[in-house]
Parts: structure tokens; C-alpha cells; sequence
DNA sequence: GTAATGACGCGCC
DNA sequence: CGGCGCGCCATTA
């Protein structure tokens, strides 16, 4: 745990229920623009017992990271189903729910 | 030290 | 839509 995982975890924890991220927009938000991979690094070393929306994290294509049929892959779109996030072929229609800059900006209070 | 490996992303073709 | 290449960076071999 440091710094960069520590605004990481914040940031993600930040996505409303119902909508999904990007890595990428994670990493921007966590002031670590460009580092998509280490969000996704991050992410593999989330604590047990610490409370995380991880599932609301994409790819930016809105395809699940997982590779398909995995143990993730399915538990993954099983959260995000369960919260009425569309997810169809182990992808998620980005344009409905992910944050775009405007949404962002509202939802996460910080200026464009 | 170099090389390979990821829960990634973008531009190009 | 699919494939390639390159950039990215912490770890591991």
C-alpha cells in the first residue's frame, strides 16, 4: 500500500452505484494520468475486507478485463447485472454508463 | 544490468 | 471489427 494505490482505491470507491469507469479515467482521477496499468495493479492487491466497487472497473472499450469465462470474469458481471448495470458478451455499453467528462465533473466535483 | 509480463490505452491500418 | 505497434510502469525472472 502507498500513495498512488491509497487515491487509486479512493477514486474507484467514488463511482456511483450503477455506472462504471474506465482504468484510464481512474488513473486520471487518482492525479496519475497515463498510469492505466497500475490501477489495474492496484486493483490485484486490494486488501481483503476492504470494501471496494472493483466490478465498476473497465476497460475503456467497456469490455470486462477478465479474460471471458474466468472466475473474475463471471463475478464481475454478476455485480454489475446485479446493480441494473447492462452487461452483454462480457461488455458494458460505455455511451449509457460510464462517466463522461461532463457526468464526472457533476458527480465527482472536480473542474473539467 | 536486460527481458518478460500484466485487471491498460490509443493511433493506424 | 480485428490485428499491430508503441507507450506506460512495478514486479519478477
Amino acid at each position: 500500500m502507498n500513495d498512488a494505490h491509497a487515491r487509486i482505491f479512493a477514486a474507484i470507491a467514488a463511482i456511483p452505484r450503477g455506472r462504471v469507469a474506465s482504468y484510464g479515467a481512474i488513473a486520471a482521477r487518482a492525479g496519475l494520468p497515463g498510469r492505466a496499468r497500475l490501477v489495474g495493479r492496484a486493483l490485484g492487491e486490494v486488501p481483503d475486507g476492504m470494501e471496494l466497487p472493483w466490478y465498476r472497473v473497465l476497460r475503456s472499450s467497456g469490455q470486462i478485463a477478465f479474460p471471458p469465462g474466468s472466475r473474475g470474469f463471471r463475478e464481475q458481471s454478476k455485480r454489475l447485472k446485479a446493480e441494473g448495470v447492462d452487461v452483454r458478451n462480457g461488455r458494458v455499453p460505455m455511451s449509457a454508463f460510464g462517466l463522461d467528462a461532463d457526468l464526472d465533473r457533476a458527480l465527482w466535483g472536480m473542474p473539467g
